[in-house]
DNA sequence: GTATTAAATAGTAATCATTATCAAAAAGGA
DNA sequence: TCCTTTTTGATAATGATTACTATTTAATAC
């Protein structure tokens, strides 16, 4: 994989967002720094650096894809009304693949705790904002 | 909501399989019985009926949504070459939202433990069949 | 049982996130 | 610098889902 100017800077922005961003959200901010990059380069590279374990893919909730640059093993809420991701802190440690009795035949590659929820900004009623 | 014969059936057969199918598999399962029925019945039935907590709506792995005719709370492995999922045994019973310590302000509806893997026949070599 | 009306359906068009395509540009050696 | 391979930008294509609309049906009142 080579380096390039726009993986480079789609992997600093990304790790430097703590918001899980969608494609075009990190798009948007990838372009303050890169006018010209086109979208097909965003979507390209975060399917490059996932598929490469550099980022983490996550696919819960809305009908978009969201990103986290954070690898670490940690759980995550999701907003049912807008979509939005967060990370939860929890008394992990114990590791979660050690809970399976019965993998059904399955290799199990990883889990992780997923939690869903309303999330403060839809708390405060204006759940018709769809961020 | 009223009791329609097309609810009433795609209700019965998602509860039928076990394979928590795509809109579009259970719309050919359910054609057999109901041969007039339109793919956009079924997509608006399981939206429905998951938005009233009769079933469950899966998001994780493809792009596709999948859907659970069993709300009661267990857990879920989905093979990362295929999209397939398969119920997972756990040592449940200690609640999954008791282990949050700081839900950033979420207010918490529900959690899951969930899983990847590669499911058995996709071990099996032929990782091509898309499933 | 018939009339009423609100909800649901079938068929199909529209949407929208993502992926594919391809000529041109850039990266990483030799 | 030259050569080969990868990546990019621009845009077309795809595919799952949703929207639309005329028609049908369920639930209720009469």
């Amino acid at each position: 994989m080579r380096i390039t100017n726009q993986r480079e800077i789609i992997l600093e922005e990304l790790r430097r967002l703590k918001t899980h961003p969608t494609a075009d959200e990190l798009y948007e901010v990838v372009k303050k720094r890169l006018p010209r990059i086109s979208i097909a380069t965003v979507y390209r590279n975060l399917e490059r650096l996932s598929e490469a374990g550099i980022i983490h893919k996550l696919e819960y909730g809305g009908r978009q894809k969201r990103f986290d640059g954070d690898v670490r093993p940690h759980s995550h809420v999701f907003c049912v009304r807008c979509g939005r991701i967060s990370d939860v802190d929890t008394v992990e440690g114990l590791s979660v693949r050690a809970m399976v009795l019965d993998p059904k035949g399955f290799e199990i590659i990883e889990g992780s705790l997923q939690f869903e929820g309303i999330c403060p900004e839809c708390q405060k009623g204006n759940s018709l904002t769809t961020n």
